[in-house]
DNA sequence: ATACAGAGGTGTTCC
DNA sequence: TGGAACACCTCTGTA
C-alpha cells in the first residue's frame, strides 16, 4: 500500500523530539571509553536477522561478566543463544577484539578518528570487521554518533522507501553499489521533505517496530 | 499443541 | 571481476 508524505510529516511532528533526543544520546557514546565503543560494535555484529533487543541483552550480559573483553569463544557462546547464527557471530566478536587490540588495550576511537570522512571509514570497517557489511557498518557508525549523512538500509527502511515511492522495488539482494545508489536516493528524499537522514531512519524503524531503540 | 513467519544480513563459493 | 546462489542456523510471537 502506498504511503503519503503528508502522513509522514504528521508522524514526524509527534516523534521529532524523541528522535532528536535519541540521536543526541548516540552522539555522547563517542565520548565514552573504547570499551563502550567496542560493546556497540559487538551489538551491531549480532543484529543481522536477529532481534535488536535480544542482542542488547546478550551484550549486556557479556559486559557484566567481562567476557566481552576477556572471554574466549567457548565462554561467550552460551550468552548468544537468543542471537541468530550465534556460532558465527561469536567468532566475529573474538576476531574483532583481536583486530582492535594493540598490546593489551582496545584502540577503537584512535583508529576511527584517523579517517578524513565517514564514507572512507565505513569502507574500512566493511573490509576489516567480519560480520560488517554496508548496513551494519552504517548501523555502528550511527550508534556511536557518526550517522548524520549515512543510511542504515535494512528491510524496514527499504520497505518504507518502496512504499513512499523512493525506490521502484525492494531488492532481493543488495550489492555495495546498489546500497550507495539507494542511500543517495534516500538522502535526496530526506532533503526534499525536510527530515534529516538520521531522523528519518529512526522514524521509519519505529513505524515498523513500534519503538525507538537502536 | 503444532505450524509458521519474522528477526535492523553477511561470508563463501562459483561462474 | 561483479554478482547470483547458497550457507549460516535458532529463538520468539502469533494463529
Amino acid at each position: 500500500m502506498p504511503k503519503f508524505v503528508n502522513d509522514l510529516l504528521r508522524t514526524y511532528v509527534t516523534k521529532r523530539s524523541a528522535v532528536k533526543k535519541r540521536l543526541q544520546e548516540f552522539k555522547h557514546v563517542f565520548n565514552e571509553s573504547d570499551e563502550r565503543l567496542f560493546a556497540e560494535l559487538c551489538f551491531c555484529i549480532c543484529t543481522p536477522q536477529s532481534k535488536a533487543k535480544s542482542c542488547d541483552l546478550a551484550i549486556n550480559a557479556l559486559l557484566k561478566n567481562n567476557y566481552l573483553f576477556t572471554g574466549n569463544a567457548k565462554q561467550i557462546r552460551p550468552f548468544m543463544n537468543a542471537v541468530r547464527f550465534a556460532d558465527n557471530k561469536t567468532s566475529y566478536i573474538v576476531e574483532a577484539r583481536n583486530f582492535f587490540t594493540e598490546g593489551e588495550e582496545l584502540t577503537i576511537k584512535e583508529r576511527i578518528t584517523s579517517f578524513s570522512d565517514v564514507f572512507k571509514l565505513r569502507e574500512w570497517l566493511v573490509e576489516n570487521v567480519k560480520g560488517f557489511g554496508m548496513k551494519e557498518a552504517s548501523h555502528f557508525l550511527r550508534n556511536i554518533g557518526m550517522g548524520d549523512n549515512i543510511a542504515i538500509l535494512d528491510r524496514h527502511i527499504l520497505k518504507n522507501l518502496y512504499e513512499y515511492g523512493v525506490i521502484d522495488e525492494v531488492p532481493e539482494c543488495i550489492t555495495k553499489k546498489l546500497y550507495l545508489e539507494i542511500e543517495e536516493k534516500m538522502r535526496v528524499f530526506s532533503k526534499t521533505i525536510g527530515i534529516p537522514l538520521d531522523e528519518l531512519d529512526l522514524i521509519f524503524w519505529s513505524e515498523e517496530t513500534g519503538v525507538i531503540f537502536k
